[in-house]
DNA sequence: CATCCTATGTTTAGCAT
DNA sequence: GATGCTAAACATAGGAT
């Protein structure tokens, strides 16, 4: 072979492989999944507490219950306007049970407005819906 | 010019453009991108979560404070584990915060292990230098 | 183990609807 | 003000280090 004139495209690696969205079976793999992931996620939430100026808390639990968390302005303020909000919607809140995987979504409707609560639900299904959806 | 031999590809549209990840100026475009970019962040919740095992909880106020959350195995379970693990460790807590924006890492030091916590302590570190690199 | 590499899968900015 | 579209930006699986 003369490599000088080899005409192969030489592919260093497969490149990103598709994936089934089901949990990792080799444990090595699911704990690099893991670590890449979170931090895309953490990076995902800064940039759209940047973009949008908006709060955001990330909580995050590996599977042998080790904590990861990432918050803007802080975890610690953003979980008590949450508590907050969801303590005082007693009867007003709403929380939306996802069957598939026991993934949840949930939205406090503390407006008094009968209407903006409306098109919050209307909201709220519609992420439902696409986080279903993709999966 | 003659359009009719126009060897151009004929680009429907200019594609995804690259942004500063600073506010968003249009009201307009900062409000759809929150939206989009929170369905994103939804999604890569639930897959973190299935692929990993992991749990995981993620809230978000928009900038007019409306509230919006998604949680595996839900919202609440995750809090309460978050606020459980947070107490506990009164002196074992650590949190860093980061100067740029406010944003803030928080990781609770759980474990009585010391070297666990080192190990922890660094993966914080890592972590806050890459969501502050990412910026 | 975290990180680097790189081909490829995935997300999304800017428009149009 | 949510959605569909497309091209380009971006994230990441698999492998190597």
């Amino acid at each position: 072979m003369d490599a000088t004139t080899d005409q192969r495209p030489l592919k260093r690696t497969r490149g990103r492989q598709k994936i089934e969205i089901k949990k990792v079976e080799k444990e090595n793999s699911r704990y690099v999944t893991f670590s890449k992931r979170k931090n895309g996620i953490f990076k995902k939430a800064t940039e759209l507490s940047t973009l949008c100026g908006a709060d955001v808390a990330v909580i995050l639990f590996s599977e042998h219950g080790k904590v990861f968390s990432y918050g803007n302005p802080n975890v610690e303020k953003v979980l008590d306007q949450y508590l907050a909000e969801t303590e005082e919607g007693d009867d007003n809140s709403c929380v939306l049970e996802s069957g598939s995987n026991g993934g949840t979504l949930t939205q406090t409707l503390q407006e008094q407005d009968y209407e903006k609560s409306l098109r919050r639900l209307e909201e709220m299904k519609r992420t439902l819906k696409m986080v279903k959806k993709e999966q």
